[in-house]
RNA sequence: GCCCCCAUCGUCUAGAGGCCUAGGACGCCACCCUUUCAAGGUGGAGAUCACCGGUUCGAAUCCGGUUGGGGGCACCA
């Protein structure tokens, strides 16, 4: 087994990101920019970006911004790549898109070619895929069998007088190879079970394998941090290095985000789009919060710690090595307690883009501490709002006699409730509709009519907001106003009175 | 099939040979608070540290094997 000709740690610290925008920012890449942005931070290395998009099929416009979007959403930035802090592209080693970066490639490819340590290959997908089933019957590794490594001058003379394109194999050296992961500690592959494999395509596109190789090079990447799936990957890459007399990165593998059968969290069995989360309402705090404990723990108690606090705690050698189940339960309980955590003035910023425009600034404000406490999401508040935005005779067209009428007590109970709300509420002045006269004068009215309090509120709740689950009742009907409340009681009263006008 | 990685309550985790009759958190259950729902408070159930062997005076921690799970093996990334 050969030793790399250089040796790692010699490099000033950079790390990279290098999402493929071949679909919307996806948690575990989130959480692997995450991983190597700490590291990066913790000791003040240099963070890079680098889009990769060699696969001009898949990759998009579009999901190359969600990605950038999603990334700085969460509070993650980078020192070098496209729209640093969101503004240009900034770096000494850019391009930071590979579909710029074509010509480099190449001209590694060549050095390889030259070197003797590629050649091409003609074999069509109809031929490999045989090879590989004939394999899989003799269970055989499935890999290249080199045979157009065997071509003489003239083979390949007719071939190219076909016309057909080759394309470029890297000729794996069959040798053992070591690495000391980062996270894992020494481990061992035997490349003479690889096979030889594709680093050009035939139409001239360059492959991932190569070109993670060459770019990682070319930004002088120190430390490759990446998801566990790349493991096995990397013999690959550090043949190639030594191939190309590249500098061997130190290499850490961080482990895997589970669905909750313990399968590579996938978009089938959950959802993986940070966007959706954003959407939902989830804060970026707790997402990061959330996202740096999936594999990570300070070694304490802590559990809540805001990005800079995780930079400074972070470290890499405290990274697990078994995959983690990705717990929506958990994360609902982070968020709740960052919704809680903000200012009045805070939340009512962040829901602001949740709630309809029919609900104003002030009042958007003056909705935050009904609310606050009841927020898992900040999408939750829309339904628990509602009411305020809904007309009377929305809210009358979801009364339901059965949500109306507390437990135990008849039809005409609670139309006696409403009638004494009423009673005692109209005569308030627009002025004096404040949530503490109005309790206490509801509290007054129950307690003379010999009601338990939670029961006569019941039909007022219903009335008011439509609902059995609402904020806390006076401060709606504060907020909802003296005619709309009275109203709605009202409404609610003529409802139970047609009720009872009906044979039961 | 071949190669590699992994293994502490349902879940996220603490644990770096004696501090562990295994700690915290989420979730669950009960009670308290209470105008619904939450939030908050208190308490509880929940892990023979996957299994078997070894090393050691002593192992969740070190070693080997077994089992189980996962990942990779593309002219995708």
């Amino acid at each position: 087994m050969s030793e790399p000709s250089t040796t790692p740690d010699t490099r000033p610290v950079r790390v990279r990101m290098a999402p493929s925008p071949t679909g919307p920012l996806h948690i575990g890449t989130a959480r692997t920019s995450l991983y190597n942005y700490l590291f990066a931070r913790h000791v003040g290395g240099t963070y890079v970006l680098r889009i990769e998009d060699t696969d001009q099929a898949r990759s998009t416009a579009e999901y190359e911004s969600d990605i950038i979007d999603n990334l700085h959403w969460l509070g993650i930035t980078w020192d070098e790549g496209p729209q640093v802090a969101g503004g240009d592209d900034r770096g000494e080693d850019g391009p930071y898109r590979q579909s710029q970066r074509w010509d480099l490639y190449a001209l590694e490819a060549q050095r390889l070619l030259d070197a003797g340590l590629a050649y091409h290959c003609w074999c069509t997908p109809d031929e490999l895929d045989e090879v590989r089933r004939q394999q899989e019957r003799d269970h055989q590794p499935p890999r290249y069998n080199g045979r157009c490594l065997n071509l003489t001058d003239a083979d390949r003379a007719a071939l190219e007088a076909e016309g057909r394109k080759p394309a470029l194999r890297f000729r794996v050296p069959a040798e053992k190879v070591t690495f000391d992961d980062l996270i894992r500690g020494e481990v061992e592959f035997d490349n003479s079970l690889l096979g030889d494999f594709v680093i050009v395509r035939a139409d001239g596109v360059p492959l991932y394998h190569f070109v993670v190789v060459v770019d990682d090079e070319a930004m002088l990447i120190s430390h490759v941090i990446r998801g566990e799936d790349h493991l096995s990957n990397t013999p690959k890459h550090i043949a190639l290095i030594r191939a190309l007399g590249y500098t061997e990165p130190r290499f850490g593998h961080i482990p895997l985000i589970l669905n909750s059968d313990r399968s590579k969290m996938s978009k089938r069995k959950s959802q993986t789009a940070i966007t959706a989360y954003r959407e939902q309402g989830y804060l970026p705090e707790a997402m990061v919060n959330f996202l740096a404990f999936l594999g990570w723990s300070p070694g304490t108690e802590e559990e809540i710690f805001t990005l800079e606090e995780l930079a400074a705690r972070f470290d890499i050698g405290h990274v697990h090595k078994a995959g983690a189940i990705f717990d929506q339960d958990r994360l609902d309980y982070l968020n709740g307690v960052y919704i809680r955590h903000l200012t009045d003035e805070q939340l009512a910023l962040r829901l602001r883009p949740f709630l309809p425009s029919a609900l104003d600034d002030s009042s958007v404000l003056r909705v935050v501490p009904l609310v606050k406490e009841r927020l898992v999401r900040l999408a939750d508040a829309v339904e628990l709002v509602a009411f305020l935005t809904e007309t009377d005779d929305e809210v009358a067209s979801r009364y339901d006699p059965e949500q109306l009428v507390p437990k135990g007590r008849s039809a005409a109970d609670a139309a006696r409730a409403l009638e004494l709300a009423v009673a005692v509420l109209s005569p308030l002045t627009d002025d004096d509709f404040a949530a503490d006269v109005l309790e206490s004068r509801c509290r007054n009215a129950a307690e003379e009519a010999g009601w338990k309090p939670g029961d006569f509120f019941r039909p007022l709740r219903v009335a008011v907001t439509g609902r059995t689950v609402s904020p806390p009742l006076f401060g709606s009907m504060e907020l909802l106003g003296r005619d709309r409340t009275l109203a709605r009681l009202e409404a609610a009263l003529r409802r139970l009175g047609a009720l009872e006008g009906s044979p039961a």
